[in-house]
DNA sequence: CGGCGGATTGAAGGGAATCAATGCTTGTGG
DNA sequence: CCACAAGCATTGATTCCCTTCAATCCGCCG
């Protein structure tokens, strides 16, 4: 299998259980109470002992790490109903910080009553399967990371995005919104500001995708995918009679 | 908690039940025939159906992926007592696969018998905890990757190594063996196999390791930790007196 | 209005890539 | 026993993507 922007595959012959306890772990979570925070709040702190597992019902938020030097590390975006932290149930800290990009709405689930949820075989399979999940997504990032320039990362993670959400049925249309500043995005795919704000403007140029105060259109779907796997721009690929001139 | 290469804490209230999960699943590895590979070999591939999860015995291997565009990357390196892919009992396949980098011993389990020993919370739990602990290294890998330069992404993978050997028993000196081509790291960094030579040069001289033939010496561990959290060579700092660190 | 967070754009500099040549081991075969 | 090739590592020269520094602009809100 290539390496491409395909989401995870169950194994067949454990669809059945994981499909039910992907609802028995929905059903404990619609047992808590709903929470709301706002852009900025830290909805899981570092340091704090057994921190729980996050629903994510509406929103956007994303997981961070600081350095010693002030810089600042986005690991991962969480989107509507991603589940996080699975693993909380066994690591007692996490040395990441979870925080509202936007207004946010969501539900917590305590370590302990993940660990209670788990003695169901087909729940822990659940959330092995969610743990996978998040791992894929954090691979594929990294791949991105070490092997793409600007542009190919900006796509991955555009393009990346759009799949999900469209995989859970929460657009129909290559259109959504993205509540990030262009420091967060920086942030998450190891650039400057100024140079994403460069680099999406020369894939606006493109006629590739668009994205301003917080919304994302993507204009060519196809092309973005080509991008997103590290292809360079058709204008740099061949100097064909029409074509534009290199982009400086 | 800052970021920093301390190893993952288990929740209090999981740790008996961890560690007896993690007996069991040893000794159902302990069943299976024990296998050998050689360097370059492919343990693990991609594509097929219901990949084993593996338990290395002795030597190294690494996760990889390769792009269209020919590339490789090294998302994870593998070392002696890892257990890899305890989430290949939900997924159904894996876009990486797995290769000796060195010599390599080591044993299979099925998902399926991986699926079935679930059933025993406690070693779902210890599951739980495996695929934590391949997070963190990966979130903490592809933090380095977003952050630092070279030289700290040299400083946080030898470190890392050098922590994870340690924490095993499997070391007490600051030395150990690492069967890795320049190649191999620069396309774990995120780098080219040319900057990674000049780079250890560097650090040769300034007497922070030695790397040779695949073989490692840390000469100043305490300066290799503070490299490994991105902080600049002394000899970059300001030589004012009392100076301090930049601020967090 | 004034201030502020966020975005844009220009100019200059640096870290890493690329291109290219050479050296060093190791293993193989004549 | 030496020649030779292959894989890996080193080093220099040049190029380029991205950073840094800095100025400006825009929309928003107290």
């Amino acid at each position: 299998m290539e390496f491409g922007r395909s989401l995870p595959v169950y194994a067949p012959s454990a669809m059945e259980d994981i499909l039910v306890g992907t609802q028995l772990l929905r059903r404990a979570f619609l047992e808590t109470p709903s929470l709301s925070a706002s852009r900025g709040d830290v909805i899981i702190a570092v340091g704090g002992t057994e921190p729980p597992t996050l629903l994510i019902h509406c929103g956007l938020a994303y997981r961070s790490t600081s350095l010693p030097d002030g810089q600042r590390a986005i690991t991962e975006i969480l989107l509507q109903r991603d589940i996080v932290g699975a693993e909380h149930a066994a690591v007692g800290q996490s040395d990441r910080e979870i925080i509202a990009a936007s207004t946010l709405c969501y539900r917590l689930l305590k370590a302990a009553r993940m660990r209670e949820l788990m003695h169901d075989p087909r729940i822990a399979l659940r959330m092995i399967a969610l743990a996978a999940e998040a791992r894929l997504r954090t691979e594929r990032h990294l791949t991105e990371v070490i092997s793409y320039d600007a542009r190919g990362r900006i796509a991955g993670m555009i393009y990346g995005i759009y799949e999900r959400l469209r995989h859970q049925e929460l657009i129909q249309r290559p259109t959504f919104n993205l509540p990030l500043t262009q420091d967060q995005i920086a942030d998450h795919l190891g650039l400057t500001m100024v140079h994403i704000s460069r680099t999406l403007r020369r894939m606006r140029d493109e006629k590739l995708l668009f994205v301003y105060r917080g919304v994302v259109i993507i204009h060519d779907v196809g092309e973005l995918r080509r991008a997103a796997s590290g292809y360079p721009p058709a204008s740099a690929r061949q100097p064909v009679q029409g074509d534009r001139e290199p982009v400086g």
